[in-house]
DNA sequence: ATAGAAATAGGGGATTTCCCCAATGGCATC
DNA sequence: GATGCCATTGGGGAAATCCCCTATTTCTAT
């Protein structure tokens, strides 16, 4: 029984590559790309993939909201993270949406492929330097809860919080996620109410802080 | 005659999936793979490749430098840089190093090939979205100069700036600097086209890469 | 079953930001 | 010393955002 999975990444040549190594495994089908978390999300509505490759940052929507939106509607589909950082808070992000594996960028190829296997027999995967974080965290569930502080926010409001402080305007972001822009301003207000927040540029922070943008335009 | 290339990227998967890639182009064979710089720059002593795909962002020695010494002692051959950012720095900073090319990530693998084959033929390289940075710098070269020091703006600029990114209202910095509201509004829409930026978000970013501001407040 | 939270959307009005344009004063080059 | 560049200071009007409300639906938890 063919493995069939879904690489969402933003860079199309990392994207070629995986899915051209990943081909030559057999018993493996890569189905598709999605270069964005909300492509990602429409993708396995459609494909029904085993496995979701994902990438944890990504423009519009990251990989750790997009994530726990696939697992919502999709409980069977395995996903595993694929990130350059193994910072705690993009571990726990993304092992509390759901994935079932979580993989270093310099991991070997042979694990990429090992975890993948792992995943579809119903088993967890973690990068050998990851498992020590969780390990920690699992052992120090106060520093867990300090983490969560930061997490008050919903999930349509992370994505909304994303997509603000990616540079996006209220009417853009009313378009993008087919909403009235009312309902954007009410989103971005009750983040900085929440966060007790006093502007846009702290706002941003807040999201370079959280992983949920990046310093690069 | 083949083209022989060596690849320098932190991230093993990556390096993986471009080689899988690469070998699969005639007249294309992958000699090696170094994951930071100095491994590069040892790797090119002694194999000679004829292309090096070299990421900018690598530990031990980041892909400018290592570009900068291989130039120096190997001028013939040519260096491709493949950065996930087009930030003129970096961009600047690769080609006065001496590379024959600059992708990002996110281009595709075929623009890939065509730049690995333009190189070779002797020709430079850009993606089309570092072209027009490239063009920018070269018919300002006033700017140039100043660019890499992030020094276009004039001082009462950076002033504006660094208190617009620490989330003051225009009316609050107007108070402070005891000016009318107007002449900031002023000045933040000349940062924000100087800068070529699109939102305060961006800006934000901006201040903070420039450290005139920090990410906490 | 009911209470609460999340997500959706709107009204109205104050405030802020955005974009094109104008006046002053300094400082250099010619 | 005239010319011109540009930093700094502003204005006016259009657009967007912010802030005070209310309201419906859905889902979850007690």
């Amino acid at each position: 029984m063919t493995i069939r999975i879904l690489l969402a990444d933003d860079h199309q040549v990392v994207r070629h590559g995986l899915r051209t190594a990943l081909q030559r495994e057999p018993g493996i089908e890569v189905l598709a790309e999605a270069e964005n978390g909300r492509a990602a999300v429409s993708m396995v509505r459609n494909l029904q993939p085993d496995v979701v490759l994902m990438d944890i940052h990504m423009p519009d929507l990251n990989g750790t909201e997009a994530c726990r939106q696939i697992m919502t509607e999709h409980p069977k589909v395995k996903v595993i993270a694929l990130s350059m950082y193994s910072q705690k808070r993009y571990v726990l992000g993304m092992l509390e949406a759901g994935a079932a594996g979580f993989l270093l960028k310099n991991c070997s190829f042979d694990e990429l492929v090992r975890a993948v296997r792992a995943v579809v027999s119903g088993k967890s995967y973690l990068s050998a330097d990851i498992a020590g974080t969780v390990i920690d965290m699992a052992i120090n569930p106060i520093k867990r809860l300090e983490e969560k502080t930061a997490a008050i926010l919903t999930p349509r409001e992370r994505e909304v919080l994303q997509l603000i402080a990616e540079g996006h305007s209220g009417k853009a972001i009313a378009d993008q996620l087919a909403l009235s822009g009312r309902t954007v301003e009410h989103h971005r207000s009750q983040i900085i109410k929440k966060l007790n927040l006093k502007s846009i540029p702290q706002l941003t922070k807040f999201a370079i802080i959280e992983g949920l943008t990046g310093l690069d335009d």
